[in-house]
DNA sequence: ATAATAGTGAACAGATTGTTCGTTATTATA
DNA sequence: TATAATAACGAACAATCTGTTCACTATTAT
């Protein structure tokens, strides 16, 4: 609402997020934090309760607007008619991420990239789960719905952590035939 | 060597694994450890220049431990005589972690367990490598080899993250056919 | 027996945290 | 435009934590 809360609220994030390119999580300090946003002490509290709940908010702001972008895409189709319409959800948030939104793959790659991953599980589980309601299942019962889902978030987290420490070298649509290849064979 | 040595090491690692139990990694205070451990200042820091360093020994300590040993296991079978041998690897791997060793799920079920899943998987890289080495592949070059082993040890990884926090209600063995069931259609 | 090694306990400056409070600036709205 | 509500400021605070130092004591290896 207030200009000025969004203000301080966008120049802590920029300068959380600027940090962390720096060093770890854990070594960053509320002080820091406030003398790059150019913040006063107070403003911060008022704002965050601690540094962990500055993470969370973040981690929601981010994660949730790329894996809602996708899920969006996936309900109602041609919406993004401006773009290339990917083939398939995960190329779509490979591409959303290699273009690097609000500074995303700083997060994903910094020292603390760990804390972020499992922020963007969580926000991906929910996609996968949506998408397997609308989809018949073709294998048979040999393994628990909820295990497949997991499967598949956990192991699209880990392709892109592997992606991000090898320098992103591949296309978002090398690794999407990458990952199809090693996710088809078992849907 | 000396016997002190090893008795106030293992006094801080039982301390350490005792509150991360309780509190995030993030929370805990060398103040709190030396406490727990009944152990001075001084002597802390002559053991681990940081809290940081500290985790890192404990984690180099229990993955190389459990995951050298599967590692022996597929090398020179037999070796483990008195035990019904495992169908995997993997299984063993399971196994071992139900068995609790130096109360490694403790680690990996704690608030911090991301921290430990990734010094997990990266002992668990190193054993796919070699498993890799010794073993024709079947498929074609659909995919890199790397980004195979990644795959592997980053869904085995997650999905013991799964189990533990589902409360672990399957055996080694039932999570060893799930995790066949996903991983052999594309081996 | 003795020299080397490890641990003790206290003290330290410096930094960090989370909170408080009076003051000033900005904003919404009447 | 006037005014009341809201946000940020900045300075100060006690409490805690960190990492290091030092003289002293206990244990260990040889």
């Amino acid at each position: 609402m207030d200009r000025r809360q969004q203000k301080t609220r966008a120049a802590i994030f920029r300068a959380f997020t600027g940090l962390l390119a720096e060093k770890s999580y854990g070594r960053i300090t509320v002080q820091e934090i406030i003398d790059a946003a150019d913040v006063g002490r107070a403003t911060f509290y008022a704002h965050f309760g601690t540094k962990d709940d500055l993470l969370k908010a973040l981690c929601e702001e981010l994660f949730g607007h790329i894996v809602g972008s996708a899920m969006d895409c996936t309900h109602t189709h041609g919406l993004y008619s401006d773009r290339k319409a990917p083939a398939s959800v995960f190329c779509h948030l490979l591409q959303h991420l290699q273009e690097n939104d609000h500074n995303i793959l700083g997060l994903l790659s910094c020292e603390s990239s760990e804390i972020f991953l499992r922020y963007f599980k969580d926000s991906l589980n929910e996609l996968i789960q949506e998408l397997f309601v609308n989809r018949d299942r073709k294998t048979g019962a040999a393994v628990p719905q909820d295990f497949l889902v997991n499967h598949i978030s956990g192991s699209f987290v880990e392709m892109v952590l592997w992606w991000i420490r090898g320098r992103m070298k591949q296309t978002p649509e090398e690794l999407d035939r990458y990952f199809r290849a090693v996710i088809e064979p078992i849907l």
